[in-house]
DNA sequence: GTGAACATGAGAACCATTCTCACATGGCGG
DNA sequence: CCGCCATGTGAGAATGGTTCTCATGTTCAC
């Protein structure tokens, strides 16, 4: 109940969803890689982008894009869902609402708009970092 | 009722704005760069940056992210709102939703977070590229 | 064990955005 | 109306996250 991926299983990506599990807070790339290289796991650069690619194809992380436009990662489930964050240390809590999802369509619908998917997250400052 | 900055009103400065009125979808820096160039106004991209910078402080414009990470920029009124944004022409339209913002402060306290902010879009395709 | 298919990594390439700095401009004081 | 100076402008260089290239190393099915 682990492995949707049809990918080879390599020490690399091994390390990185190994990483990823530990983690609950968003990252960026380069933080997934030198906190992999911190570890003792030399895995380069592109080679973490593209694991990371692979992991949000499989809907196994989600990706977050900041203000500056970097993106961050994280493991989660694979349900639909929004995100808590904290601005200060990334933890991010996940959180589903179904009257959003219905307000989403309805809204949709009135304008003329077919297809309709959308995007949401809430932005605050976690307990710990509020201290 | 129009110019809550301080910053001289130049040529380029104008050019910028009377083009965002006239738009009504998201565009990005470059593109608005582009159709100013087609209507014979030369501005440098560095200005066409730096205005939409200004405008986005003064809150006169919002910004938006794609998934590529490439900002896209639309003239907005300055209340709080969301956007309903046409996945192929960019056309948006501003909602807003009471329920929404009530909901989002209750669901951070009850995580224990604080300074509770938070980003919506609906994306959809409308009637005109349903077509 | 072997081989074809695929993953890896170092560095180059990309590309949106920002910075630099020499020059132009606007708006105020006279 | 004139000149000064703070401020805006533009071309090109620099930045920085992300992706690509390609030679090499690994994996897995048979």
């Amino acid at each position: 109940m682990n492995a949707p991926s049809s990918r080879p299983a390599t020490r690399q990506r091994s390390a990185l969803l190994a990483l990823l599990e530990e983690l609950d807070g968003f990252r960026s790339a380069q933080e997934l890689h030198g906190l992999l290289a911190e570890r003792g796991e030399r895995v380069g650069l592109a080679t973490v982008y593209r694991g990371l690619q692979c992991l949000v194809e499989d809907g196994r992380v989600d990706v977050l894009r900041g203000d500056d436009g970097e993106a961050s990662y994280r493991r989660c489930s694979t349900v639909h869902h929004h995100h808590l964050v904290c601005r200060v240390c990334g933890r991010a809590v996940e959180i589903s609402d179904p009257p959003v999802e219905r307000w989403a369509r309805k809204v949709a619908a009135e304008h003329g708009f077919a297809d309709v998917g959308h995007r949401m997250e809430l932005f605050g400052t976690c307990a710990d970092c509020a201290g």
